[in-house]
DNA sequence: GTGAAAGCGCTAACAA
DNA sequence: TTGTTAGCGCTTTCAC
C-alpha cells in the first residue's frame, strides 16, 4: 500500500493540491472551511507528507547536523540529549556523525551532511587548529554554531560555558570551606576549555595564597593524567613541613613547602583520577585534600566521595544553539556571537570543610549554588554585544 | 553561489544528463571515455549529488533513523558510536531520536521518521509492553531492527548481547577464584536484560552452591539500588558465622548462614553503587566480597578497584544490525531474526583470588600478584582464551 | 552505449 | 481565498 499523497487529499477534498498544501504547511490563509475538510481528509488518508520533496521544493530539509568529535566523551550524551530534545522542539530533525577524533573523518562527514542538504550545522569541532578549513567552509554555505569548544577566531557563531566564571566559583568555594594551598590539575594546549580554565585559575588563586597561581600541572583530560598527576605531586613534591626547593614553573612548585590541601582539576575525569590515586595513597579526601572538577558528567556523582564540579548549564546552551540557528540567515558578514553562558557549582562531598571529614552515607545531597537568572542573562547579553571575541591563546 | 547539477556537468561534459547521472550512480554500463570525462566534469565543477531531489526519486533516502530511550544510559554512547560508523561505512546517515524513557515520545519520533521516509530503523525500545504497538507498525513499513532489549514477541528482527552466556561467564570465574557465597543483585521486570540474567544466574549458581540461586536481590538498574542492596544484606542479613533464618525467596537468603563473598551485579552501575557502599562499610573488595558488573561501561574502568564484569561485543552488534539493514526487504512474511552475540569477560581488581585462597586458576593467581596500586590493567586479552567468542577489535 | 522525456510529491509564482 | 502552472534535481523508462 502506497502512501497517501497531497493529490489524494486534494481529490478526496474536493479542492487543489495548492490548497491543501497551504493548509498542512500553514503558509497561507485559507478558508476556515476548506481548511477543515482539508485536515479531515487528510486524516482520513493517513496523509503523511513526503518530506524528501518538501525539500527538494522548498530547498529546506528541516534537518540539522550534529558534529561530534566522540559521542563516548562522558560529557557529550547529556548535551546531545539537550541538542536533540531542542531542536525536535523545532520541528527540526537532527543528523549525527562521530568523528572519532579525526578531522580528516570530521571533514567528509561535514561534505556528506551539506550533500544531504542539512538546514544548518552543530559542530564540536575535533581539533582547535586542524578542524578550522572545513568548519569555515561549512559555515560559508549554511549557518553553523560551534559548541563547546573552538576552532580559532571568527569562523562562526559559538555557544559555550563561560570557563572563567566556572573556575571562579570553584576558587571561591574553596576559600569558604577554609582551603588555602590549592593546586591546579589541568591540560596542556590551547583549545578553549584546556586554555581558559587554566588562566581563570591562574588568575583567580592567588586570592588564595600568593604561591597557588604557579601551582600548575599539565596534562590531559583524562583519569589516566589524574592518577599521574597526583603521583608527581606526592612522589617528586615537597613533603609536609619541609620547605620545598622552588619548583619550575610547570610543576607543582609550592611556595611555602607542604602538599596541596586541595586539586582544582580542570575536568571530572582527571578529578576522578586525582581522587583515585589520592586514596589508594592512604590520602583522606576530603579530610586531608579536598578535589573538584568541572562538567558534572554523571560519574562525579558515583564516586565516593561524590566530586565537586562545575555543572554545565546543558539545557541553557542548547536552547541558545538552536536560537542562533533559528534565526534568518546573513546578509552579508554580520560579525559572529560569541556566547558564553555561566556555570552553577555543584557542591558535594569532594570538598567537604575538614572538620566533617567525609563518610556520610547520604552521597545525593547535590548542593547546588543557585545561580541567580538574571545575572546568567546578563552575562549572556553582554557578551552579544562584544560581537567578536578572541580565543585565549 | 548555487550548486552544480547533473545538468552543469552533463552540459561541461557534453553528454546528457541521463549518462552523468549512471556515471555517478553507476547503474548501467558507460563508456570508458564518457565516465571519464563525466567524473573530470564533476570533480572540475565540485559536483554533488542533491540527496532529495534524489531520495523523491529513487525513494530512498539511504537514510537510517536511529531511536534511543535515554542516550544518557552509559551503555549507549558506545553503542551509539559504533552503529553510526557502521551505517556510515555503508553510505547511511544515521537520524537521532532520543525518547527521554518515555514510550509516547518514542512513537511521535518513530512516526516522524517514518514521515521523513528513513530507508530503515534501529531501536531500543523505550518500554518492553507499551513500545510494541509503534514498532510493530513501524516494522510493517520499513525494515526495523530491535537492539538491546526487547518488545514482546514476533515484532521485529532483534540484535542483542547473550545475556545467558555472559552470565555464565561470570560465574564460571567466580567459581575458578573460589567464590562460592555468591549472592546476586539483580533488577526485577521482563525486560529482556533483568529477566535473562537473572534467569541465568539462578541456573548458573547452583554449580558453586546449592542455595546461591535463592540468593536474588531486586530492584532496578541504578547505582542508587546498588547501595540499597548492600545495605539490605549487612543489616537485616544473618551475621557472618551465626546460621541465619530461612529467608524468603527475593531477599537474599543463604542456606547456611553468613555473608556473601561475591555479588553478581546485573548490570555496571548496580556494581559500582553495591562497591561504593561495601568500601563505606569498610568491607574489603575483593578481600571480603567479589563485585562483578554487566556491559562493560567506562565507569567499570575508572572505579577504584576496577569492576570485573561482562564487556558487550559493541562492534559486533552494530555489524550485524547493519547487516540486517542491509537485506533486500521482505518478500512476504518470513520469520524474524534474533541474533545474540556472545560477550567477553574483563577481570578487573574487584574479582581478585583472596590472597589466602589456595587454588586458583593460574591466570587469577597472577592477577592477585599483579595487585598493587598501580595495576590497573584490564586482563581482557587472558580471558580472551576463556570466553567463547573472541573480539574482532 | 547514449539521449529524450517523463515524472517522484511538493511549493511558489502568478492568475483568477 | 483559491486554482493553475511550472518546476526543484534526480532516476528511469523508453527509444535509438
Amino acid at each position: 500500500m502506497t502512501d497517501a499523497t497531497l493529490r489524494d487529499v486534494a481529490r478526496a477534498s474536493g479542492c487543489s493540491v495548492a490548497t491543501v498544501s497551504r493548509v498542512l504547511a500553514g503558509t497561507r490563509p485559507v478558508g476556515a472551511e476548506t481548511a477543515a475538510r482539508v485536515r479531515a481528509a487528510a486524516a482520513q488518508l493517513g496523509y503523511r507528507p513526503n518530506h524528501a520533496a518538501r525539500a527538494l521544493r522548498s530547498r529546506a530539509t528541516g534537518t540539522v547536523g550534529l558534529v561530534l568529535p566522540q559521542i563516548t566523551n562522558p560529557f557529550y550524551p547529556t548535551l546531545v540529549r539537550a541538542l536533540t530534545h531542542a531542536l525536535h522542539a523545532d520541528g527540526r530533525a537532527v543528523l549525527l556523525a562521530d568523528c572519532d577524533d579525526d578531522p580528516e573523518a570530521e571533514a567528509e562527514h561535514i561534505a556528506d551532511l551539506l550533500a544531504r542538504r542539512v538546514d544548518a550545522l552543530l559542530v564540536i569541532p575535533a581539533h582547535e587548529r586542524r578542524s578550522r578549513e572545513a568548519v569555515a567552509a561549512a559555515a560559508a554555505r549554511v549557518p553553523l554554531v560551534l559548541m563547546d569548544r573552538g576552532c580559532g577566531t571568527g569562523v562562526a557563531d559559538s555557544v559555550a560555558v563561560d570557563n572563567a566564571t566556572g573556575m571562579a566559583l570553584v576558587l571561591d568555594h574553596l576559600a569558604a570551606v577554609g582551603r588555602r594551598r590549592v593546586c591546579f590539575i589541568g591540560a596542556a594546549g590551547t583549545a578553549s576549555a584546556a586554555a581558559e580554565r587554566r588562566l581563570a585559575y591562574e588568575s583567580g588563586a592567588a586570592a588564595l595564597d600568593p604561591g597557588a597561581p604557579d601551582r600548575v600541572l599539565l596534562g590531559d583530560f583524562s583519569a589516566e593524567w589524574g592518577r599521574a598527576a597526583v603521583d608527581e605531586l606526592w612522589e617528586s613534591g615537597p613533603r609536609d613541613g619541609e620547605p620545598g626547593p622552588e619548583g619550575e614553573p610547570g610543576r607543582c612548585a609550592p611556595s611555602g613547602g607542604g602538599l596541596p590541601d586541595a586539586l582544582v582539576c580542570a575536568n571530572d575525569l582527571i578529578a576522578i583520577g586525582a581522587l583515585q590515586r589520592l586514596q589508594q595513597r592512604g590520602v583522606d579526601v576530603p579530610g586531608q585534600v579536598a578535589v573538584t572538577g568541572f562538567d558534572d558528567i554523571p560519574m562525579a556523582t558515583l564516586s565516593a566521595p561524590g566530586i565537586t564540579t562545575v555543572r554545565q548549564p546543558v539545557s541553557e546552551l542548547a536552547a541558545e544553539a538552536a536560537r542562533l540557528l533559528r534565526r534568518p540567515p546573513q546578509d552579508g558578514t554580520r560579525p559572529h556571537r560569541t556566547i558564553r553562558l555561566a556555570p552553577d557549582l555543584v557542591v558535594r562531598e569532594s570538598s567537604a570543610a575538614r572538620r566533617q571529614s567525609g563518610h556520610s552515607a547520604r552521597n545525593e545531597q547535590d548542593m547546588t549554588a543557585q545561580q541567580d537568572v538574571t545575572a546568567q542573562q546578563d552575562m549572556t547579553a553582554q557578551q552579544d554585544l562584544t560581537a567578536k571575541v578572541e580565543e585565549a591563546q
